[in-house]
DNA sequence: AGCACA
């Protein structure tokens, strides 16, 4: 009876689509970048006398960059930023727009997505070339991203991070560190290795930044033993990598984790915790201030 | 609003 009685006003026998032997289009291509697709965010609203590394400084930090430049229009700084993935580009957008960049001349950035992407040289720092270098800016300090999922991290040991520079001259921005940031649930699962000690101090943390993948560790006192913090963090769950910095009458130190349940989860449960080398108490654990709101509600979905 | 580099 299959077939027979069609009804009149349907088209007509559909054929099962798949000759099943050769489908015409390759189910998995390798190469999943649509060379197309814009990548590339188009960033006006810079001040005039911009340079180059500070809006590198600044984009750096976000998920998938790539590199970055600015060309000067009649004195107007135009800013490019490329990124690995269109939806990277979009986030960046989004993240960067309308905000401050100069605190003194209040500018604040406008996105949009370019018009062309990026142009990036293959292997820029190869002296090898005979090409005109002199032309082409240093745009990106490391396109050879062997991952950019770890962005929180000085690719290289720069002692910057006791003496931020430029970042934040005037300390604390007008800005509610709690608020409008919904702490993401953690999932509760088996209690974290604890420290050899287990013992715990209260600690104050009054003030944290928005949740983020890496975590700060401060209060560890100066004499605190490098291969105890590293054998408290290295066990727990989602741990990545870890820098320590030695600073003048102090240490801290900045733990990279795989996503955010494992940092938030170390965050809140070794809160406190004591090491015994360290002369000061329970540590003290937050998110890092590397540049604030847009940039975690970046990492948040990461 | 203004989209260049190669």
């Amino acid at each position: 009876m299959a077939g027979a009685g069609m009804h009149p006003y349907h088209q007509q026998w559909v054929p099962p689509p798949a000759p099943a032997v050769a489908p015409p289009v390759p189910v998995d291509t390798p190469n999943r970048l649509p060379a197309d697709e814009i990548r590339t965010v188009f960033v006006t609203g810079l001040p005039g006398d911009v340079k180059e590394r500070e809006l590198h400084n600044l984009l750096r930090w976000l998920p998938g960059f790539e590199a970055s430049q600015i060309n000067f229009k009649a004195e107007q700084p135009m800013g490019f930023a490329l990124f690995s993935t269109a939806q990277h580009a979009m986030a960046a957008k989004d993240a960067l727009q309308d905000l401050v960049f100069d605190v003194e001349t209040k500018s604040a950035l406008h996105t949009e997505m370019a018009k062309k992407n990026l142009f990036v040289k293959r292997g820029v720092v190869s002296e090898s070339s005979s090409i005109d270098q002199s032309k082409r800016l240093r745009t990106g300090g490391d396109y050879t991203h062997a991952g950019y999922a770890a962005p929180p991290f000085h690719p290289q040991p720069t002692p910057v991070w006791g003496n931020p520079g430029y970042i934040a001259p005037h300390p604390p921005p007008p800005y509610d560190p709690y608020g409008g940031y919904p702490v993401p649930q953690v999932a509760m699962t088996t209690p974290p290795p604890m420290p050899a000690s287990s013992r715990y101090a209260p600690v104050q943390n009054n003030k944290d930044n928005p949740p983020c993948n890496t975590l700060f560790i401060g209060n560890l006192g100066e004499n605190v033993n490098e291969e105890e913090v590293r054998g408290l963090f290295s066990v727990q769950p989602g741990f990545k990598q870890m820098k320590i910095l030695r600073q003048e009458r102090n240490t801290v130190c900045f733990i990279e984790f795989e996503d955010l349940n494992s940092a938030t989860t170390v965050h809140q449960n070794l809160q406190g915790a004591v090491l015994t080398s360290s002369g000061r108490g329970g540590m003290r654990i937050q998110y890092p201030f590397f540049f604030t709101t847009p940039f975690h509600q970046l990492l948040l979905s990461s």
